[in-house]
RNA sequence: GGGGAGAUACCAAAGCGGCCAACUGGGGCAGACUGUAAAUCUGCUGGCAAAUGCCUUCGUAGGUUCGAAUCCUGCUCUCCCCA
């Protein structure tokens, strides 16, 4: 359930509590994407002790595919599998029947695809992915939908997001008429598609808000179209969506979308760039992005950030981490994820108090300059 | 002392008469990355104009040829084997 704490009074956003059985998560709030049951490079004890991670994800398809329902079954959920306590929301698999474009064929009975990795066939439904996420045992899980390329034309689009809404009907059905298996309450969240069209997107948000759930996701954003055409659609779909329900944009994004999106009215976010783009070298700092495999960094011995939003952030230096990076040694890359991932969870808390504050506009503005410097 | 192999751009290493400013790898420099098939991928890497162009390079000094990193001669250096 989700409770509303307070709301911004020039904008859409507001401060939540999301309440689960593995404890409330804080919203705004950004959720480090753990694809196969691990943050990638990064210790559960630092994701809560030094990140404070309040929910992370994990992915029904690579779950599903390794090390696979028995085990996971076996093992008594995933939050037992990979010892983290607190939340987990998982995606559906919607997203890899997306990106695996060629090693995959859809039908109005699910998704036929390919393993990327022994290339055995395998069917997605709406029905057998509820499964898979009630065997997960994920907090929050997501409805198997598609998620249309950009771009895509209205026809492509309508028809996707015909099957789409075909789809969440079935997961609807098959996620009342079965139960937790782990004894924690699960919520369903339906997916908001409809490509970069308004009316098909409205269509959606009103589809999503009828079928009634603990939430709603807006997915197929961020896979190319203009910054613009993003924040738009997000617009249209908040004012559609259920004001007193989470709203989850999926994927997104980088941490000036993050504001952007909060002030339309989003409460949650994950995404792969902190952890991604930090292990090839992409730092977010509060002076601006810095890529630090460049020279200019070699004898530049400040701390990482110092606005410390991790305990790496001040304990190591630029031309530590460069040196690290550039040599590819592993330590390198959790050092930037760590950083990454403590400045996004620092970002949406300290959007959260702007919010509560009530001077959330004027530092978001200030922000996004900050932001947008590439130093 | 005798016999053999070789010297190519930052490094390693191809090329063995024109298609060579020179394959490839490393290194270096920069870029990309948005519900993770990503500790991945892309571009550039002699100089100058930076589009088509021009100039200087393949140990060194000469030579042969319309034309040489590639063929010939001298020199310098390196490595290997046998004494």
């Amino acid at each position: 359930m989700f409770v509303i704490q307070s709301r911004d009074k020039e904008t859409r956003a507001r401060t939540g509590l999301l309440r689960t059985a593995h404890g409330d998560i804080p919203t705004p709030i950004f959720m480090p994407v753990g694809t196969a049951g691990t943050v990638k490079g990064i210790l559960q004890r630092d994701l809560k002790d030094d990140i404070d991670a309040k929910i992370i994800l994990g992915n029904t398809y690579h779950l599903y595919l390794r090390p696979g329902t028995e085990i996971l079954k076996a093992s008594g959920g995933l939050h037992r599998f990979i010892s983290w306590e607190r939340p987990i929301l998982t995606d559906s698999g919607g997203y890899q029947v997306f990106s695996l474009t060629g090693n995959r064929k859809l039908t109005d009975e699910g998704a036929i695809f390919k393993s990327h990795i022994d290339g055995s066939t395998h069917i997605f439904t709406p029905e057998n992915t509820i499964d898979i996420q009630r065997i997960i045992g994920a907090d929050i899980i997501m409805a198997f939908d598609e998620c249309a390329p950009f771009p895509s034309d209205y026809r492509y689009a309508k028809k996707s997001l015909e099957l789409t809404h075909h789809w969440l009907d079935r997961a609807v059905a098959r996620f009342h008429e079965t139960e937790p298996l782990w004894g924690n309450e699960q919520f369903l969240f339906p997916i908001v598609q409809g490509s970069t069209f308004d009316d098909l997107r409205k269509i959606s948000a009103e589809k999503a808000a009828s079928v009634s759930l603990a939430g709603n996701a807006i997915g197929g954003l961020s896979v190319g179209e203009p910054v613009e055409e993003m924040y738009r659609i997000i617009e249209i779909v908040n004012g559609i969506l259920p004001e007193d329900k989470p709203r989850y944009l999926m994927g997104v994004g980088t941490p000036v979308n993050i504001l952007e999106a909060i002030e339309r009215g989003i409460d949650m976010f994950d995404c792969v760039m902190p952890t991604r783009n930090g292990r090839n070298g992409m730092l977010f700092t509060n002076e601006g992005i810095i890529n630090i495999r460049n020279r200019k960094w070699i004898d530049d011995f400040s701390p990482l950030d110092s606005d410390g939003p991790s305990v790496v952030s001040l304990y190591y230096s630029k031309a530590y981490l460069r040196h690290l990076v550039i040599s590819g040694e592993i330590l390198g890359a959790q050092i930037a994820s760590i950083h990454n991932l403590a400045f996004y969870l620092k970002l949406v808390t300290e959007a959260r108090k702007r919010i509560e504050g009530g001077d959330f506009k004027r530092w978001k503005n200030q922000m996004i300059r900050k932001l947008s410097e590439r130093l």
